[in-house]
DNA sequence: CGGAATCCTGGTTGATACTG
DNA sequence: CAGTATCAACCAGGATTCCG
């Protein structure tokens, strides 16, 4: 992934390009807190709408419908609509969704490692 | 690092829940585009303030002053002042930093392993 | 129950200008 | 060059309401 600004504008580094801004544009919808936190709750379990918001702390009913549309759009999670009634909507983690999980995983468990470290560095900080 | 509800609210949980919501409070920190770019952009290399501004694409600069302060706050990046004229700042990842930043590395190459998916995931959903 | 639409507020952002 | 301050614009995000 390339996340550095290009260097030279040639013809040829058009498709470079798109793939580049692609990518950008992906990792920004992804590397955002809601987004994450409602990966990290799906884990590998299926979730309707209601229990994914129970099991993400404080996140709102506009920003789960928002957020879990973004990663339905993307393909990272699977929407099942049955037509019952009342309905019932269930989300599932597609493979790349999963294979999105354990760098999540990776994320949490770094913040929990470095906890400590983190809090003294900030009572240093503000001295 | 716990992402859900406290299901009760005991006495002898309440530096958990300190630990958590600090927890909490880091992700949102670090789980943020510009954080993470930054991070990348320093990887192994130690920049200048200006150096860093043009390796990530778009930032602005105050974006990156406030990003920069964050992640020194919390310890992921050194900051060093040489007092000449004119200044030179210049900023290298901790310890901390660096490990966050194999985790960085990580989410870059999903997004790259799955750019694919993802273009043919988009295509299907707006149909 | 899940979702869309509306409104409304306040935080985030970029631009600009100024300091050391 | 690096950083701060100020201001205006914008958009994220919450609350609410209505629909299937």
């Amino acid at each position: 992934m390339v996340t550095t600004r290009q260097r030279q504008d040639l013809p040829e580094d058009a498709d470079l390009r798109r793939a580049d801004s692609l990518a950008r544009e992906i990792f920004s919808d992804v590397a955002n807190k809601w987004a994450l936190l409602i990966i990290e709750a799906l884990g590998e379990r299926t979730l309707r709408f209601s229990e994914v918001r129970d099991e993400v702390a404080g996140v709102s009913h506009k920003m789960l419908t928002q957020n879990l549309r973004m990663l339905e759009r993307n393909g990272l999670v699977d929407r099942t609509v049955h037509p019952t009634v009342p309905p019932r909507v269930e989300y599932t983690l597609t493979e790349p969704g999963r294979a999105l999980r354990a760098t999540v995983d990776a994320l949490c468990a770094w913040t929990q490692r470095h906890l400590g470290h983190i809090e003294d560095a900030r009572r240093r900080f503000e001295g």
